[in-house]
DNA sequence: TTAGGGTTAG
């Protein structure tokens, strides 16, 4: 009874002495039981270890399996597995259910992943079988490393022991091969496969797509499912939400909306994440904010969407009163709550507040910057040209500059004509990095601005020779919920003609407002003419002619661009806006452009 | 006595 006395006392220093007398080995057994019931902290776990090791309770199954659940409860399974895997140990004691628990702890972790895996190799030799409880733990192991290779041997394994027929094990499956890279199509067979889908795996396969970027696929699937009849839960509609914004689809988000309250489908705080940052990044920031004001339980992530969406919109004094707002509620601002912060003081030229921010995320909130944060404050300064800040920012950084500033940093050489500076830091990164195609495309673009042709042409042969290509500028729209895309010069649209009549027109249009186009953006060694033409082929124009083409005169048009808008179309957009009279809003791969007569929101900071 | 899918940034 002395036991019950423990568990509710959880005083474990007086409770050990009571053990340490304990009359014989089923006393101290279930003595130790009861208080490993009651250990709440790790220092009080390595007391217990202690006692577990002096009672002679080193190989006793029943001690060793709640002290490594207790032990994983706490998150301190690297404290109990070398405990458990000492050379003095029974391993050949140990159960299905010890292994497991020892897995899931590790899968758990961010670090213990190959760990989980390694138990599991362990679990095999020792000739203990895995159970069905065994899989979700190792397959979440998997894809926390997303390797493809290992993901493609436990599968193995699986069908081995014969658990490719449980729903729950095939479902994890599905996640695993969504995580690994080049897995998708191993996912989709084991999906197809499957004798029975719940809404998990619906889920699961949706959410895949999505996360490799396959958003229509992901969209169609959806629909697939609705066909069917499994009734999508709120974790599908997250999905199906993250596809919506990733398409910058705007009316089918708005679907999905109705959809969840004409289901009645929970909203819990996670799904309202998901639909305010749906409806700021298609757009519709003010609604993002309305949701946002309703909303209860809001997360920090619930804060950081909002916050980005205004840094996205260019709205960044709203930004940073939300920031202030959201520290004066007890909500602890996160790393990522600052990249959403500096996102919005470089979208908006804050270069002093930004600069002021940081310090204040290292002295007062005690976030050690990570690249990310570095690679704010880079954009932040480029941005506003301060090109030359912006290296010595880089070389007083504590850690290495990784591509993805030195990129930003070279865009800006580019920008503001520091050419020579742009060249060398390039030259520099395609020594570093030979296979990495966007390096060869900024200095192609360096080459074009100081119009050294025979050197871009040069870029253009080592490219060619080693199959490396330019990703394609593209643009969707949205029309009558349907998705449409443009490519530069496309002619796959039915209304092709249509449209390149559209485009002529546009650009006379312009000229006469006073238009002037930017041909040093045209990367091709071409006379000035067949430059202009080749701005006006541009995805952004196609698509914009396409609107204008098919919805009514006055009304919004909605864009968005894979990349980020070039300069010439953005200025074009301007003319397009006053002379048809059309707010038009484009989406890039940075932030938002809201362009109404002839200006735009961004006021040219982007 | 143990199991599956989801949200912010880069």
């Amino acid at each position: 009874m002395q036991y019950h006395a423990i568990k509710r006392s959880k005083l474990i220093g007086p409770a050990l002495k009571t053990t340490a007398i304990a009359a014989n080995k089923r006393e101290a057994e279930q003595s130790c039981l009861a208080l490993l019931q009651a250990c709440d902290a790790v220092p009080k776990l390595a007391q217990l270890h202690g006692h577990v090791l002096k009672l002679g309770l080193r190989n006793n199954p029943l001690v060793l399996t709640k002290f490594t659940s207790t032990a994983s409860d706490l998150k301190a399974i690297d404290y109990a597995s070398p405990f458990l895997f000492a050379p003095d140990a029974d391993t050949h004691l140990y159960d299905s259910f010890l292994f497991n628990t020892i897995i899931r702890a590790y899968a758990q972790t961010s670090h213990g992943k190959h760990k989980a895996l390694c138990f599991y190799n362990v679990m095999l030799e020792g000739a203990v079988l895995p159970n069905k409880f065994t899989y979700p733990f190792v397959l979440k192991a998997c894809a926390g490393l997303g390797d493809l290779n290992l993901g493609t041997s436990v599968h193995g394994s699986v069908v081995k022991f014969g658990f490719d027929d449980d729903v729950h094990v095939c479902n994890t499956m599905v996640h695993m091969y969504c995580c690994c890279s080049g897995g998708i199509e191993s996912a989709r067979k084991v999906f197809d496969e499957m004798p029975k889908l719940d809404s998990v795996s619906w889920s699961a396969m949706i959410g895949g797509y999505v996360r490799v970027g396959w958003s229509t696929d992901a969209v169609d699937l959806f629909r697939e499912m609705q066909m069917v009849g499994v009734r999508p839960d709120e974790i599908t509609m997250v999905s199906v939400l993250s596809a919506c914004t990733d398409l910058g689809a705007l009316e089918l988000g708005k679907w999905v909306e109705s959809y969840i309250d004409k289901e009645g489908i929970q909203k819990t705080v996670e799904l309202s994440n998901a639909l305010i940052d749906m409806f700021s990044k298609c757009g519709d920031v003010e609604k993002a904010l309305k949701l946002f004001r309703y909303m209860s339980g809001r997360t920090i992530v619930s804060w950081t969407s909002v916050i980005d969406g205004l840094a996205m919109h260019g709205r960044g004094m709203e930004a940073m009163s939300l920031f202030e707002e959201m520290i004066g509620t007890g909500v602890a601002p996160d790393d990522v709550a600052f990249i959403g912060l500096f996102s919005a003081c470089s979208h908006s030229g804050l270069v002093e507040k930004g600069k002021s921010y940081f310090s204040s995320m290292v002295e007062n909130f005690h976030i050690v910057p990570k690249i990310e944060h570095y690679g704010c404050m880079v954009d932040m300064l480029c941005r506003a040209g301060l090109v030359k800040e912006a290296l010595e920012f880089i070389q007083k950084m504590p850690i290495e500059p990784n591509p993805i500033v030195l990129r930003t940093l070279i865009s800006a050489c580019r920008a503001h004509g520091e050419l020579k500076l742009g060249e060398s830091i390039t030259k520099e990164l395609i020594r570093n990095e030979p296979m990495q195609e966007s390096n060869y495309v900024l200095l192609s673009n360096i080459y074009a601005k100081m119009t050294h042709w025979e050197k871009k042409a040069k870029i253009r042969e080592v490219m060619d020779k080693r199959g490396m290509k330019k990703i394609p500028g593209s643009t969707m729209i949205e029309l009558d919920h349907e998705i449409y895309e443009f490519v530069a010069g496309d002619k796959s649209h039915k209304q092709y003609k249509q449209i390149y009549e559209m485009v002529d027109e546009m650009g006379r249009e312009m000229k006469r407002a006073g238009y002037i186009p930017t041909t040093s953006e045209v990367l091709l060694d071409i006379d000035e003419e067949d430059k202009e033409d080749a701005l006006n082929r541009h995805s952004e124009k196609l698509a914009i002619a396409f609107a204008l083409l098919n919805t009514p005169p006055g009304t919004p048009i909605r864009i968005v661009k894979n990349l980020r808008v070039c300069d010439d179309c953005h200025s074009a957009t301007k003319f397009i806006s006053k002379i048809y009279n059309r707010e038009i809003v484009v989406r890039d791969r940075n932030r938002f452009h809201h362009f109404k007569d002839g200006m735009c929101s961004c006021r040219d900071f982007w």
